[in-house]
DNA sequence: CGGATCGTTGAGTTGTATCAAGACGGGTGG
DNA sequence: CCACCCGTCTTGATACAACTCAACGATCCG
């Protein structure tokens, strides 16, 4: 939690010029905006479907996630957030929250004022495009889980949510060389597969026995890229990472 | 297919003025996009993954379905659009397709070149931000298919798929008093929710069975709205329709 | 009338859920 | 510093939702 402010500029500006080459004027406009870094603790809801967010944030340290809860208190996680993320950005223009939002780890997030967001996407309109790509890279991801949850079976779903992270923590320099430190419990790893933690349990197990992954505590290491890319029925184009990023590894 | 495009730019311009009330300005700006109207058969590809197309499109007529493949060939529908949508809006900033769109009745397309959109947008802030609202509307829904697919039983979210239609029908005006025409096979209702199509079948007759569904041909009715919102979980917010549009019947 | 598409039905199979219980491990308080 | 506790992970046994395969019926249309 000791983040300082210009961190956090820092990772905003490397994600919106990643696609976007924006003038140092628009990347001078971006570092003003005021921004309220909060620390979070772990299972903390940051917001709450139903509710009319006056703000957007920047996940600037941690994990977060976005589930929406059926009639029934069955839990779906539809997306997870990693340092960079905007996760909040729909809520500029979508008055009411559909989903809630919750850290996953302990977080450190910068909230922004929609009115410092509008405005700035009034003034400048390349900003608001990289906004906008944001939010549609999200939907992108959506699509692909959808997917994968309607018609890939649990053993490759698991691996595609494994190829997932390792692909999008390596864009923001958050891999070790074959692999990645994924804080993440089995019962959040099965709401957002959509199966039984006790199943995920034992999906892990057949990863790792076939030798596609290995874990020691929350460290995920993959021996085989391109075995588990192939398990996963994993192609990174829905991620819409910039060209020349190595599909990595 | 006789379709003018007077009544195109209106459907174009009562979607986009449902939320945010635009100018004549505004509107005229719209009114004098050009607009090329394409009749398609049943079962086309309007574009295909991995095109970079340079013009998105409004459905003008009929009823059009996003989709994906997998590597085994099954085939999850993502989303189903209506007349008044814009399906391909995400096109202007994420070059690459990620998934194939496709007609599943006739339809009248309307296409637009992605030059125009972005010159209007760089023009009228406020367009922008209606369009990109549109794009958000259609992630807020995978989540909502997401969440069903997930973590909701067969039964429920085919009633659920049913109360969408319903609902975003009613908005554009294509509902009788209680029931609609849904000219889309079980084939097609089976890659929506995620099913075969053998317990698409089955999953209908229980729901008639259970009087919350009437079919005729094509024609479903709709006896008792309340009990079928109840069995599918469905609660319209996800949709964000405009707050004084009644929550139908 | 034949062919194609779509809907329906039955029988056997399988992936995944549920329930229940035990093992592990890190933190807290006595 | 140990005992306890709680969350997490693991394992086994049983149950069920949904799948597959296969065949048959119903339309529609050239």
């Amino acid at each position: 939690m000791t983040l300082s402010h210009s961190a956090a500029y820092d990772l905003m500006n490397r994600k919106l010029t990643s696609i976007f080459s924006l003038s140092d004027k628009e990347k001078q406009a971006i570092q003003s905006l005021p921004i309220q870094l909060t620390p979070f603790r772990t299972d903390q809801d940051i917001v709450r479907v139903g509710e009319r967010p006056s703000r957007s944030f920047l996940l600037a340290e941690g994990f977060t996630c976005v589930y929406k809860l059926t009639s029934e208190g069955r839990r779906q996680i539809v997306a997870f957030h990693v340092p960079g993320d905007m996760p909040d950005l729909h809520s500029l223009h979508l008055k009411v929250m559909d989903t809630s939002m919750a850290t996953v780890t302990p977080c450190t997030i910068g909230f922004i004022a929609h009115e410092a967001l509008h405005d700035l996407c009034g003034r400048y309109p390349r900003i608001a495009a990289a906004l906008w790509r944001e939010t549609l890279v999200d939907a992108s991801i959506f699509r692909e889980w959808m997917t994968g949850i309607g018609r890939r079976e649990s053993y490759s779903r698991m691996a595609h949510l494994l190829c997932e992270f390792f692909t999008r923590l390596d864009a923001v320099g958050l891999t070790q060389d074959h692999g990645f430190t994924l804080p993440i419990t089995q019962v959040e790893l099965a709401d957002a597969i959509g199966v039984s933690t006790v199943h995920v349990n034992r999906v892990l197990q057949e990863l790792r026995a076939d030798g596609l992954i290995q874990t020691v505590g929350a460290q995920v290491n993959i021996p085989d890229w391109e075995r588990l890319k192939e398990a996963a029925d994993f192609d990174p184009l829905y991620l819409h990472l910039r060209q020349d990023a190595p599909a990595c590894l």
